[in-house]
DNA sequence: CCCGTCATGTAATCTGTTACATGATTGG
DNA sequence: CCAATCATGTAACAGATTACATGACGGG
């Protein structure tokens, strides 16, 4: 049950926040973690404000009920963190895509590319910004630099993807020319040469 | 149901599996694509080979039962990869817990830090002994090329976040040096330096 | 006053996990 | 012959999605 943990995260700041804010971040695509639909974050605060893990923090005339993280929640946090092994299986179904293009022809399958390569722009772009805003506002705390350091991750895994993309454009394209040659000339592989 | 879908992709080649052949690549470590679990796997077989996606192509003395793709089944690969919208949503239990490491004190954060560097050195080789492996079969069909190129990716993926494990081990052990500065050096994200 | 966004939730359904059960084969 | 791996499945449960329902508020 991660999406607990997930939300147990979100309010460690100790910053109180709704459903609401909650669920804008889990469906945003720049926060490359965890994902969950409205009604389900929904459901789990309600659970998790019975099992004490939050509390509701303040109640407003309208709907809006923030929540806040307790003592119990963020033990269960860092006990979750040090004590559970991580689990690294993947779903990706954009990946499972590239893997699978092959079977297309090259137009469907250049336009695919082409798509990804779009949808992986925007989030280069609205990562950048991101980081530019922080610049100016220069906040130094322990969770300022963890949240910089991971989107600065965030970025550089999108621009090695927008690199590979447009090698892969030639694999498909140039079947002649030998798939490690299309690739070794990337700043970004360049480890490889070793 | 996107499980489908990877069943078909990884039948598509036209060479039969068995359930289990299937599990160990859905639960390999290696495929960053898609995970399943044993269980759900068998019970996917049976449903699909009853709508017609995929048959029966050999039932061993043994328990063994292999499938093979069937031609709706091939129609219905292609159908998702040009039709369906691409699902860019994430569920990464590793990179929630990066995000969330500022709540540990360094030690244990330090601890963390390495289990995770200790599971990406393991792939890094992993995914280098099996492009070793394929230099030496020399083959060159589409299939081959595309799943090259997407072991290349991993592999650049993989070393990216080693590179960055060691840049985020400071980050959370030298408080006073600005983050910006200490990824800046980095190969992987020299395109940030524009 | 109507539309878009804010804000929360229910119910039905589907997807995925865990624990368990079963039995054959292979190598030491 | 015993343990590990091969090989498949069932049943109960937990996690997640979809469609739907409800209502408040603010701006044009």
């Amino acid at each position: 049950m991660a999406l607990k943990h997930a939300i147990l995260a979100a309010l460690s700041r100790g910053v109180p926040r709704t459903g609401y804010e909650l669920n804008a971040s889990f469906s945003d695509d720049n926060d490359r973690a965890w994902h969950a639909s409205p009604s389900q974050v929904y459901a789990e605060l309600t659970k998790m404000a019975k099992s004490g893990l939050i509390e509701i923090s303040d109640r407003n005339e309208r709907g809006r009920t923030s929540y806040a993280i307790t003592e119990p929640g963020r033990e269960e946090l860092k006990r979750w963190l040090v004590r559970d092994e991580p689990d690294h299986s993947i779903r990706d179904d954009s990946m499972m895509r590239l893997v699978t293009m092959w079977v297309l022809d090259d137009t469907n399958a250049r336009y695919l590319i082409e798509a990804e390569t779009a949808f992986q722009r925007k989030r280069q772009l609205s990562l950048t910004h991101l980081l530019e805003a922080w610049d100016e506002v220069r906040e130094d705390t322990r969770v300022w630099r963890n949240r910089r350091a991971t989107y600065l991750l965030w970025l550089s895994q999108t621009e090695l993807m927008l690199e590979w993309l447009s090698g892969f454009l030639d694999v498909l394209e140039q079947p002649e020319r030998p798939v490690p040659e299309i690739f070794e000339n990337m700043s970004a592989l360049a480890s490889l040469k070793e």
